[in-house]
DNA sequence: TTACATTATCATACTGTCGGTCGGTATGTC
DNA sequence: GACATACCGACCGACAGTATGATAATGTAA
């Protein structure tokens, strides 16, 4: 085979195997043959292409794992229609309830074997997401009177890093009971910062996340 | 050579090395030969004598990096004339005065190029730090009134992981203005909780340390 | 104390696997 | 036909780990 009228799709099918097996095995115990071997044909000439490393391969992979939760932040970051602190609560009602449309559990990563995943997932989020999405609608929250502080930029950081990688069943395993006391604890966080933004329907929402997740496992 | 006298000098040899490379040129970029290299006359023999793997190596070397902070905290944790809040408060302070006595920043680790030992320091703190020393003290505070909560353990890790990754600068870069600002919020999120422990002293002892951490890179 | 067996501490040569390269080929476009 | 793109697959150096052997420390029995 040679000369593919659509070399896009054969991106698309390197980044849809390599996601797999990175998540199965993790990044590390997968190797370039595994991909090859998963691959249907194609050889180590088409991935060395398209990515220039293997590296390149987990940098493609986790920024398409991303994408969509950035989406919708930049969607709700942007309406017109609601205060700051209603933008915030509506992130923490999307992020709870996206999950279980698409297939991040049916794949779920396993963070474990996955240090390097999982740190490029915790640089996103402080180099990315807080400064790109909550910072601005912290920001607005504060100019239109329905958030106060006066360290807009940490405030973000330290909310996401709570509600990312600490409330996270993928990085600190939970039982359904730990995952409501986390959200609990979660929750007096933010009343302590002046953010009345949890309920008890985000709660439920999140068990039932936390007992699907420990069932795939 | 063979049969030396005294082989827990080479063990601690060995873990020298690897230690400095370590963090020198992070974990993954450091090969076994390297380590032998500065190893000065010992071989690969030596080090599949003493450890099973190059893994094996980085948990030694973690291993000892928190063995003293562990010390500390044991001993502040058994100490009988501090309440709970004193005592968390003690290690806050002890947690910022100790790390020049040592080396830890003549050898800073480089986090950004070493996710495997960013990964173990976080699971060490969660899955040891937090249920061995800060639970029990948060729980000894319960008893004696001078802490209120009814999540004790969620309590531990959330201050925990505030402090030691969110703060910390080896891991998220740091201004010594940001530095002051995140201590700021931090100190608001532990009043948020009731807990009045963080004062202008340690305020500005930690931005010493950023200072002398931001000139060592 | 001696003689000797045992074993811990290494040294060296080697293996299999890995990520990555490179010359080449086939197929598309202009 | 000239050139770029998409891909092939043999090959390479580096790597973690192993197999085996050498020797010095140690145990042991007389």
């Amino acid at each position: 085979m040679a000369r593919n009228k659509h070399p896009e799709e054969t991106v698309q099918l390197i980044l849809d195997v390599a996601f797999r097996l990175f998540m199965e095995k993790g990044y590390e115990h997968t190797s370039i043959q595994d991909i090859i071997d998963n691959l249907g044909g194609l050889s180590k000439g088409a991935i060395y292409h398209h990515f220039k490393s293997k590296e390149d391969i987990l940098v493609a992979v986790t920024d398409r794992m991303t994408e969509e939760s950035n989406r919708m932040l930049a969607a709700i970051r942007d309406r017109s229609d609601l205060n700051g602190r209603e933008k915030l609560k509506t992130i923490f009602k999307e992020s709870i309830c996206r999950p279980v449309q698409n297939d991040i559990f049916t794949v779920a990563p396993d963070f474990h074997n996955n240090p390097k995943l999982l740190f490029s997932l915790l640089h996103d989020t402080i180099e990315n997401v807080a400064p790109n999405y909550i910072l601005p609608i912290i920001r607005q929250g504060i100019s239109d009177g329905s958030i106060e502080t006066e360290y807009p930029g940490e405030l973000s950081e330290l909310i996401l890093l709570a509600a990312n990688v600490w409330m996270n069943p993928m990085i600190f395993d939970s039982s359904e009971e730990e995952s409501r006391r986390k959200f609990i604890v979660f929750g007096q966080m933010l009343q302590g910062f002046g953010l009345d933004i949890v309920d008890g329907e985000m709660l439920e929402r999140l068990q039932e996340l936390t007992a699907i997740y420990q069932k795939s496992k």
